[in-house]
DNA sequence: TCCCTTAATTGAGCCAGATCATTTTACTGC
DNA sequence: GCAGTAAAATGATCTGGCTCAATTAAGGGA
C-alpha cells in the first residue's frame, strides 16, 4: 500500500529480443497448420519468411490495402481492428505469438479487411502470399490445417455474433476477460495478470460498447474483488465468479 | 385491389421435383469449390452424394449433434439458426441452391454449431464427412476452393459483427433486405420479390432485434413505398433507397 | 520527488429499442 | 364466401446503455 503502483506488465521492448533461428522455428512450429511438419521441412519453410519489428502502436498493415503477405506473431501482441465510417472501431481479435494473420483469400487483388496494429513492441514473420500459396500446394497437410483454423475462427466469430445479439454488456465483458485470461493470463502478485496493455477503450471495442460503460463495469468487478486493474492493465482474481457472470 | 391478396411466392413443394442426375450435376457444379472440375470428375463425385427431401420447417440437423455429413442445397432454401439458452434465436444464414452447409472441422468428434432447418420444401445432397475429406486430398483445387469460401464467410461474419456494434436496427434491416434481394430476388408484379417465406421473426433474428421492432420498421418502409410486404413475404420496390438507408 | 499527460471514473439526462398487452389483418382450408 | 388461426401491427411503458461533461488519479519522465 505504501509503495507506489507501477504497471505490473512485463517489458515487451525489443532491445533484448534477437530473432534467432531457433526462436523463429519454435514460433513457426506453434502455428497450428505447421504443427505436423518435421524439423527439416520447417527449416525449409523458415527460409521463405522474413522478420520485421514494429513498435507498440505502429500499424503493420491498414484496412483496404492490397494483400501481399501472410504473417505470424513471434513476439508481443497484435490487435486486429475494423474501422467504421462512424468513427467507432471494432476490435476483432488480439493475437499472441504463434497466431497467423493477414488474409487467405486467393483472389489476386484482394484487400485486407482490417487494420493490424502492434499492441506491444512486436516481432513478426511474414511470407509473400504467392509463396504461401505454393506452400499450400506442396504440403497438403498444411492446406488442411489452414482450412481447419479458418473454420474454427468462423465459429468463434459466429459465437461473438450470438453474444452481441443476446447478452448484456456485463456478460460480454466477463466473457472477453475469461477468454483473454486463457490467452494472455500469467500468474502474478495481482492475480492472473493479462500480459498486454489493455485500455478501457480496447475492451469497449471488443465488447461493442462505449468506454464509459466498460469503465463502470470494470469498477463494479473491482469493487467485488473479481478483478484487479490499473491504467492499461487487468488482472483476474476470481476466474470462477467471472465465468459465472458470463454464463448465467 | 379488388382481387384478394394471396401469397405471391412460388410453390416450392417437391411434388413435381424429381432429382434427376442432370439437376444434381448442375447444382453440384454451382458449388463454388466444385466449379473447376470437368464433367467426368463431377459425375464421379456425384456418385458419393445421396439426395434427401425435407418438408418446410423440418430440421435437417440439430445444433450439438455429431457431425456426419456435408450437404449442398439443390432445391429450396435452408436456414441456419443458433439457439441460445435465453430462448432467443440467431439466424446466421439463409442458403440458396448451390450453397454448402455443415461443418468443415476435421476433428473427429466435432458437433454442429447451429441447427439447419428447411425454410421451404427442400432437396439436399449429402456426402459423408470421411468421403469429403478423401475428396479434398484427391482434388487439391477443391481444397483450395473450400478454403476460399470459408475465408469469405469469415469476412461476412465479421462484417455482421461490425453492423451489430455500430449500426441502428433500421440500417441493419435495410442491409439484410438488400442482401436477401441479391440472393433470392425475382422480378414480379409486386417488385423484386424475395422468393422464400420470410416472417418478421426471421428478419428480427437476422438483425438481432425483436419481431415488434422489425415489424415497425417494415411498416415504415412500406409506408414510404420502399417495399411491399405481406404475411411471410417481402418484395423490394426501391432498392436504391434501401441501399441509401443501409449506408448513410 | 513533483509535474504533466492521458486514462479512467463518475454523474446526469436522454433515447433507441425491448417488453408486455392488445387489436387487426392476411391468408388458408372448408 | 366464411370462419379460424397465426402473423403482423400498434400502443404504452420501461430501461440498459449511450452521450456529454466534468473530475480524479495513475504512472511515466525529468
Amino acid at each position: 500500500m505504501g509503495s507506489r503502483k507501477i504497471t505490473p506488465l512485463k517489458d515487451f521492448s525489443l532491445g533484448s529480443h534477437r530473432c534467432s533461428v531457433d526462436l523463429r522455428l519454435e514460433k513457426l512450429s506453434m502455428v497450428p497448420f505447421f504443427a505436423g511438419l518435421d524439423k527439416n521441412e520447417l527449416r525449409e519453410i523458415n527460409q521463405q519468411f522474413s522478420a520485421a519489428h514494429y513498435h507498440a502502436d505502429e500499424t503493420i498493415y491498414h484496412q483496404d490495402e492490397r494483400v501481399t503477405m501472410l504473417r505470424v506473431v513471434v513476439h508481443g501482441a497484435v490487435k486486429l481492428v475494423r474501422h467504421t465510417m462512424e468513427g467507432k472501431d471494432v476490435l476483432l481479435d488480439m493475437l499472441e505469438p504463434g497466431e497467423y494473420f493477414g488474409n487467405l483469400s486467393t483472389t489476386d487483388n484482394a484487400c485486407y479487411f482490417e487494420t493490424a496494429r502492434a499492441q506491444t513492441d512486436v516481432c513478426i514473420l511474414s511470407i509473400r502470399m504467392n509463396d504461401f500459396r505454393s506452400l499450400l500446394n506442396e504440403y497438403p497437410n498444411v492446406a488442411m490445417g489452414v482450412l481447419e483454423i479458418t473454420a474454427e475462427r468462423l465459429q468463434l466469430s459466429q459465437e461473438k455474433i450470438r453474444h452481441l445479439t443476446t447478452l448484456t454488456v456485463k456478460k460480454r465483458i466477463a466473457h472477453i476477460l475469461v477468454m483473454l485470461s486463457e490467452k494472455f493470463g500469467e500468474q502474478s502478485a495481482h492475480g492472473l495478470l493479462l500480459q498486454l496493455p489493455l485500455s478501457r477503450k480496447d475492451l469497449a471495442d471488443m465488447a461493442g460498447t462505449s468506454s464509459e460503460t466498460a469503465s463502470r463495469i470494470m469498477s463494479d468487478f473491482q469493487d467485488r474483488n473479481i478483478i484487479n486493474t490499473g491504467r492499461q492493465w487487468v488482472a483476474v482474481r476470481d476466474i470462477d465468479r467471472l465465468t459465472d457472470i458470463a454464463n448465467v
